[in-house]
DNA sequence: TGCGTCCATATTGTATACAATTTTGTATAC
DNA sequence: GTATACAAAATTGTATACAATATGGACGCA
C-alpha cells in the first residue's frame, strides 16, 4: 500500500488521504474517525492524530471535538475568497515581474515550459487545473520571493480540490494557454497594465468556470440526497 | 501557571510557549526539546509534540528531526518577502475598499476605532506593533473576505516577533497615526491611486524601520557571540 | 596529529493503555 | 405522547512505555 517509503507514518497518512480527498474518493462531508483510519492503515493513533491535524490546517478537513473529522464541504463563498486571494498574490507577481531586471534566459525558460506544455496531452480535468497551476507557480518562483510561492501553492492546493469538478474541453485548453502566453508578452513587453489585465482574465476565467462547476456538483447532491431519502 | 482553563492542554502549551517566543524570553535559536518541556509544563509529550508541530506550523519554530526544536533565527531576506506578501495582500484591500459600495456607518466606526487608538498611550514597540497591525486587520475585515483576513493575520503574527525589537518614538507613532488616517480619508474619496500610495508608504516605513532594527540586533548578537567566545 | 570507525546517548517516532467528555439511546414519570 | 433523567457507548484527550535512528564523542590506528 505505502508508494515511496517516507522517514515517518504521519506523512504516509497525510499524503494518502490528501489524495483520496482530492481525487474526490471521499465526497466532502465524509466521514471519519481516528480509529477506523488506524485500522484501515495498520498504524497506531499517533502518526493518524498528526495526519488529520495536518489535513485540519491544510483546510481539507473539518474536526469536530467528540464527533469526529469530515472531508470539508464546498463552500462558494470560500471559493470566492480564495480566488480573491489568488488573484491579489499573483496581481503582485506580474507587477513585479514587469518592472524588475531580469536576464532574458529567464523569460526564454518560462516560455520553453510553456511550449512544452502547450503539447501535453490533457485527458482530465485535474490534469488540466495541474498544468495552470504549473504555470503560475512557475510565474511566482521567478520572483525568487519563496514565501509568496508558498502560500501561493496553498491556496492552489485548497483550490485543485474543486477544479477537479471543472469542465475540460480542447477549447478551453487552447484558450488558456493563450491566455498564458499573453501574459508572458506582456511581461516581455513590460506593460504593467496589459499584463495586470491578461492575468485578471485568466484568473476570473477560471473562477467562472468553477462556479459553474461547483453549482452542477451542489445540484447533484441535492438530487442523490432526495433520491437516497 | 495557567492562564484561563482551556479545553486541552495542546493549545494552553503552544500559547505559552508563542508569546515567550514573541516576547523574546527565547532569543531565537534557543533550542528546546520535547521531554524539557514537558517537565516545565508537568504534561506529557503528547500535548507538547501538537504544540510545537503548531509552532512550526507558524514559522515560529524550526524542527531538525533527532536534534530538536529551536526558535527560528533571524532571517532578513525572509521578513522582506513577508512585507512583500503583505504589500501584495494589502493593496487588494485597499482596492477592493476604493471600489466597493459600503454603508456610511461602516467607515464612522472606523474612523472612530481609529480615534480611540490614537489617544492610546503607547509604552513599548510590542504594543506600538499591536496598534498598527490592528488597524490593518480592522481594513481587512472590512472587506468580508475571512480568508483574506486570516492571511494579514498569519503574516502579522511572523512580523510582530520581529517588530518588537524595533524602536519606539512619539514622533513614529504620531507619523503612523496620521498615515492611517491618510488612507481611511483616501477610501471615502475613493481615490485608488491616492489610497494604494498611502498604504505603501505606511508598509515601507514599517520595513524600513523593522531592517534598521534588525541589522541592530543581529550586531548587537555578533558583539555577544564574540564576548562570549 | 589527523582520520575513520564504533558505540553510547540523546531525541524523536510509534504503539498502547487509560481518562475525560460529549453524544446518543433508553427507560421512566407525568 | 412527550419530556426528562440517566446510563451506556463512541470519540477524542492525555500519559507512558517501547522502538528506531541519527548524533557526537571516544577510541584506536595510521
Amino acid at each position: 500500500m505505502k508508494e515511496q517509503h517516507s522517514p515517518n507514518l504521519s506523512t504516509d497518512v497525510f499524503s494518502v488521504l490528501k489524495e483520496r480527498i482530492i481525487r474526490w474518493e471521499y465526497a466532502p462531508g465524509h466521514r471519519f474517525t481516528e480509529e477506523g483510519l488506524c485500522e484501515e492503515f495498520g498504524v497506531s493513533r499517533s502518526p493518524v492524530r498528526e495526519a488529520l491535524r495536518m489535513l485540519v490546517e491544510n483546510k481539507l478537513v473539518d474536526k469536530t471535538p467528540h464527533k469526529g473529522y469530515s472531508v470539508k464541504q464546498l463552500d462558494m463563498q470560500e471559493i470566492h475568497e480564495l480566488y480573491d486571494v489568488r488573484l491579489a498574490l499573483e496581481t503582485f507577481v506580474i507587477e513585479r515581474l514587469t518592472q524588475s531586471e531580469y536576464p532574458e534566459e529567464d523569460w526564454q525558460e518560462l516560455y520553453h515550459t510553456w511550449q512544452d506544455l502547450q503539447k501535453t496531452s490533457i485527458t482530465n480535468s485535474s490534469d488540466f487545473a495541474k498544468l495552470d497551476e504549473d504555470f503560475h507557480e512557475r510565474l511566482a518562483r521567478w520572483t525568487g520571493n519563496r514565501t509568496l510561492l508558498d502560500q501561493i501553492r496553498s491556496i492552489d492546493e485548497r483550490l485543485h480540490f474543486i477544479r477537479v469538478t471543472d469542465i475540460t474541453s480542447t477549447e478551453r485548453l487552447r484558450e488558456t494557454c493563450e491566455q498564458h502566453l499573453r501574459i508572458l508578452d506582456c511581461i516581455r513587453e513590460r506593460n504593467v497594465d496589459c499584463a495586470r489585465e491578461a492575468l485578471q482574465l485568466n484568473i476570473e476565467e477560471g473562477r467562472k468556470n468553477v462556479e459553474h462547476a461547483i453549482k452542477e456538483a451542489l445540484a447533484r447532491a441535492y438530487m442523490g440526497s432526495k433520491a437516497g431519502a
